[in-house]
DNA sequence: AAGGATGTTGCCTG
DNA sequence: TCAGGCAACATCCT
């Protein structure tokens, strides 16, 4: 479920409810939280940073994260009892398998708007700022910080380093200035491009190396536990360069 | 059909 | 003491 884009469709679907500004009748679920705090309080708007889905309301927030198994429905349910349910006079939305908590206060303060890639604040600039303070990372290790590329996962960040044709060990400060600002700038159109394959159920299919046996070469691709986080990186030694 | 994976947190250990 | 490692959570696809 998760990786930025496709919160970002949650969010669309959940607008599409126009339950904005109307109250909740009821919630419901097995989430560890106060979750009656919310009952008949007034939904003032839906956001997403990143992965996060965020349920604003007027003095506090309602912060989902799917993680890696998380799933939603909207006006329907699954047979087991969700996390966190929302009845509205028409609608309802139910999350399942999902870590929810509470933010309290201004979301601003909490929250960096220009880390989101999916975002209207994201910038080119302010990103490469952020990397040059790491000059030591990884780049497999960059693009899964959420400081800094916001609603990038493991599928991003192979394709990514797929289409700027750099391998995942190379190290920040060894890429030339034009290629780190192509692999910041490839980062926003791939996640762009997964929107809209996401949408027309189609983004297996564009997939160039994450789970490929052969790049679109037909070269073998290498899969590899890489990084801080010894995430699984799919690359192809020949079309991609390491730099270090 | 067992094994792996689009993610993150927090506990345990050396 | 604290950073790093690793389990836990929980579901669906291959």
């Amino acid at each position: 479920m998760p990786e930025g884009p496709s919160i970002v469709i949650l969010k669309e679907f959940v607008k599409e409810l126009n339950v904005e500004g109307q109250t909740i009748r009821k919630v419901t679920g097995t989430a560890d939280l106060d979750i009656k705090r919310m009952q008949n309080q007034k939904i003032i708007t839906f956001k997403t940073w990143g992965k996060h889905f965020l349920i604003c309301f007027k003095d506090f927030t309602l912060r989902i994260h799917l993680m890696m198994f998380g799933s939603y429905r909207i006006n329907s349910h699954k047979e087991s009892k969700p996390k966190i349910g929302f009845q509205f006079e028409n609608a309802e939305i139910n999350f399942y398998t999902c870590a929810a908590n509470y933010i309290e206060g201004n979301l601003n303060e909490v929250y960096d708007w220009t880390a989101d890639i999916m975002g209207k604040k994201w910038n080119t600039k302010n990103t490469i700022e952020k990397l040059k303070k790491e000059p030591q990372a990884m780049v497999c290790d960059v693009l899964l910080d959420q400081q800094i590329f916001a609603g990038a996962g493991n599928i991003i960040k192979n394709e990514v380093l797929y289409r700027t044709k750099i391998q995942p060990q190379s190290n920040i400060r060894a890429l030339p200035a034009k290629k780190l600002k192509e692999l910041v700038e490839e980062t926003k159109n791939y996640a762009f491009d997964f929107l809209k394959w996401k949408k027309a159920n189609t983004l297996k299919k564009h997939w160039e190396v994450y789970s490929k046996k052969v790049c679109p070469q037909h070269h073998k691709v290498t899969k590899q536990e890489l990084g801080k986080n010894k995430r699984v990186s799919y690359y192809c030694e020949k079309c991609q360069k390491q730099y270090n």
